[in-house]
DNA sequence: ATATTTCCCATGATATCCCAAATAATCCCA
DNA sequence: TGGGATTATTTGGGATATCATGGGAAATAT
């Protein structure tokens, strides 16, 4: 099972391109898939995946109700999906849109969470990251019910 | 069943790599296992582990609520993991960001924690495990229900 | 024609590979 | 049981390959 993992600072040049990490090209090709971003719909940074998660919105989207506001949530997902042509280097050019949704501008952080990845500007990930840290010393980790005795790597105990 | 035991102390060379510890790379060599790290989210210490437990938490992630704060988290966890590539020699490099979290300098402890590993600062993992131990000492220690019919050997005592 | 994109090659930084030295653990025989 | 020899493991350094990035030229579109 190959995923996307880690992160990845990568600058944008004055031409627009945009290289994008060699682990995830990497992933991709071993597949022989393409690339596709999207704007998230939940927060400020765009989403990459390959074609089998596009499948799935459309999947999913055509066994719910054709009227429902879910659909047409999903749908916007859909149609700010662009494929991505990378050049010989593996880099490739952001449309403006995708620039000013996720608010970049010259450099790009790349997160793996698994079977995608998202795109960032590297100093709101950061907060974002500092505040998921914060909420899990606070609140503790999420209960993962991972099957058998397994338990949440970290999860050293929370009583005390 | 091989688990990660004991502690190990090894230097981190000025290029930055690290020995893994050979009875760890022997529990991973034999399951062909590879090594993933990523950062601790309650503590200031690298983990490791082997790819069921990061398959097991982007499976979590598909099966949560995305929109809820403990996915955020979870992503935060795939988003600092890493699969290691070991050289001939059996070691790692340590990515710039995984040496600041932890706070390494120049040597590193492994504390074989069973399933997983962690990677600590030696002097700040001494002072975790004189404090615990003196914990033990005041408050008792904590309920070990040891699972099946095992039982720990001489626990005959009614202590509850 | 002018702007934009695509292709190609160059460069520096950094990770990887490969071999050798130093250190630590194990073995084996007296 | 001791202690030297042997093997395993860790550490170091140079050579090589990979990767991100930059820029010019060719191609495409406006």
């Amino acid at each position: 099972m190959d995923l996307f993992l880690s992160t990845f600072e990568n600058r944008i040049d004055k031409k627009g391109r945009l290289s994008v990490p060699a682990p995830f090209r990497a992933v991709l090709e071993r597949r022989r898939d393409p690339l596709y971003l999207f704007k998230s719909l939940t927060e400020p940074c765009l989403e990459g995946c390959g074609p089998e998660r596009i499948g799935q919105i459309v999947d999913a989207i055509d066994s719910m109700d054709s009227l429902s506001a879910e659909v047409a949530t999903l749908q916007t997902m859909l149609s700010s999906a662009q494929e991505m042509k990378l050049d010989g280097e593996g880099r490739m050019m952001l449309s403006g849109d995708f620039i000013d949704f996720a608010e970049l501008d010259d450099m790009a952080l790349f997160a793996g969470i698994g079977r995608s990845f998202q795109i960032w500007l590297p100093a709101r990930y950061r907060e974002r990251e500092t505040a998921a840290r914060s909420r899990a010393k606070t609140d503790g980790l999420p209960s993962l019910r991972l099957g058998g005795a397994h338990r949440p790597p970290g999860d050293t105990d929370g009583r005390r």
